[in-house]
DNA sequence: TCCGAAAATTGAGATATATCAATTATTACT
DNA sequence: AGTAATAATTGATATATCTCAATTTTCGGA
C-alpha cells in the first residue's frame, strides 16, 4: 500500500483547483491513505452503478473513466471523461451516500476507494476543507449546466463541435491527440446515435476544419469549431 | 424589519429537510436576519440572471419563482419551481458567486435576500451546518439528474405526464389544482414548444387521464400518468 | 499473417418534434 | 361591459435526428 502514497499527493489537480487533495496536511493526508484501497479496471469495465450506494469515494489514479447517466433502453449519456487524480462523481455523502451517475473504466485504469466516513471526518476536522468540497460542487454545477444546454438547444453539429472542444481543451490538452474512447462514447458524450456522430465527423473532415483517421484527430480549425459549437 | 423574522424560521422546509434553516441555533437565525432584506416581485419579473454574481441568497418568502435555464434563440428550460421557504438556485458560494441559472417569479412574490458573506460564517461557525449545506447540494445534484434523464430519454408524452406529475407531488399536493404557471410555462419544465404541449394536453384530456379547464387541472388517471411518465 | 468479430461508415426510410399560420379563447384595461 | 392585447389551441408542413440494413474498416487472437 505504502508505494501509492505518493501518487495521492498529486500535482495535478491541485495546479487546477479541482481536486479535494490539493491542499491537504500531511497528517490528513496520511489518515486518508490509511483508509483508502486500490483497484484496478479493465476497459469497459464497470466502476460503480447509478442508484446504488456507495461507501467509497472514487479517486482515478491512471487510465480514463467516464461517468454517465444510464436510461432505459440502453442508451447512455456521458456526463464527463475524468482523468487521473480527479474524483469521479460524488455519492451523496452526508446522506444516503446514493450514487446519481454511473461510471465505467474507458481504457485500463486504476482507482483508489476512499473511505466515506474517514473523508467526512478531513471535511469535518478542519474549516478549510469545507469550501473547497463546496467549489467541487459548484464546478459539477456549473459543468451540469453546460451540458444541459448543450441537449437542450444544440443541434448535431453542435454537439460534436463541443464535445471536440471539450477533448481538446479538458482532456488532451492539445489540438491533435489519440481519440481513445469509442465512435460510440463520442456519440453519447455528444447526446446522439453513433451513426448520426459519424456522419458529422466525416462532414467535419470534407469541409477541413478536422483531420481525422481512426484513432488520430487533429483539430484544424479551431475558430471555426468554437463558431460552430456556439452557433450550430 | 424585525416583523418577518417569524417567517424566516419556516416549519415547512424543516418538514422537507431541504431548508437550511430548519435547524439553526436561535443566535444563528438572528444573525442571518439582521443580514437579510426582503423585496417584492411582479408576475415574470426577473429575479436573477444566469452569468451574474450574486452578493445573496435568495430564499423565497411568499408566490412562486421558476429556475431556469437561458439558451440562445431565445428559449428556456424551466429546471424546477421554487415555493416559499425553500432557497432559490445557489450561487457558487466559497468560489466566485457566480449563478449558472436565471430565475424569475411566477406570480407575485416576496423573497429574502440573505447577505453570502453572513450565511459563509454561519455555516462555517458551526460543524453542524456542513452536513446540511451538502444535503442541498445532494438534492440538486439528485433533481439535476432527472431533469436530465427526462429531456434525454423521454418522449413529449412522458415528459408532460412528468411535468405535471412534478406539479402534484412536489409542489401543489393535491390531484387537483389552480394551474399557476402558464402554458408557456409548462412547456418550458417540460422542455418542448408550446404548440406541442397544448397538443399533449388536449390528448390526455380526450384520453381521459387529466380533465383540464382553462387553468384548473384534475388528474383523473395517476397510476396510468405515471406509466406514461416512465414509459412514454 | 490471416481470419473472425467488433467497430465504424454510409445510405435510405421512418418518426418525433418544431415551426408557421390561422383561429379561438381569455385576460386586462378604459 | 366592450374591446384590444395576449394566451391557447389546432392544423399543415418542414426538419432534424434516429433506426434499420448493408458494407467497409479495424482489431485481437490463433
Amino acid at each position: 500500500m505504502k508505494n501509492y502514497t505518493p501518487v495521492l499527493k498529486c500535482k495535478a489537480c491541485s495546479l487546477r483547483s479541482r481536486c479535494f487533495f490539493g491542499g491537504l496536511t500531511e497528517k490528513e493526508y496520511e489518515f486518508l491513505t490509511a483508509n483508502k484501497k486500490e483497484v484496478d479496471f479493465k476497459a469497459g469495465e464497470t466502476i460503480y452503478k447509478q442508484g446504488t450506494k456507495s461507501k467509497y469515494l472514487v479517486f482515478l489514479l491512471d487510465g480514463m473513466a467516464k461517468v454517465y447517466i444510464e436510461g432505459d433502453n440502453n442508451k447512455n449519456f456521458i456526463l464527463e471523461l475524468v482523468k487521473p487524480f480527479q474524483f469521479l462523481d460524488m455519492p451523496a455523502i452526508f446522506d444516503d451516500d446514493m450514487l446519481f451517475r454511473s461510471s465505467a473504466a474507458v481504457i485500463k485504469s486504476r482507482a483508489c476507494l476512499i473511505d466515506i466516513e474517514a473523508f467526512k471526518t478531513i471535511v469535518l476536522k478542519d474549516k478549510k476543507n469545507v469550501p473547497k468540497l463546496i467549489k467541487h460542487y459548484n464546478s459539477a454545477q456549473s459543468r451540469f449546466s453546460d451540458r444541459l444546454i448543450n441537449v437542450i438547444y444544440k443541434n448535431m453539429e453542435a454537439r460534436i463541435a463541443d464535445a471536440l472542444l471539450y477533448l481538446v481543451n479538458d482532456i488532451f490538452f492539445s489540438r491533435s491527440f489519440n481519440l481513445t474512447i469509442s465512435r460510440s462514447d463520442l456519440a453519447e458524450l455528444a447526446g446522439m446515435s453513433k451513426e448520426s456522430t459519424s456522419r458529422i465527423l466525416t462532414q467535419f473532415k470534407t469541409q477541413e476544419i478536422i483531420l481525422i483517421n481512426g484513432k488520430e484527430v487533429e483539430i484544424l480549425n479551431k475558430k471555426y469549431l468554437e463558431q460552430i459549437a456556439r452557433f450550430g
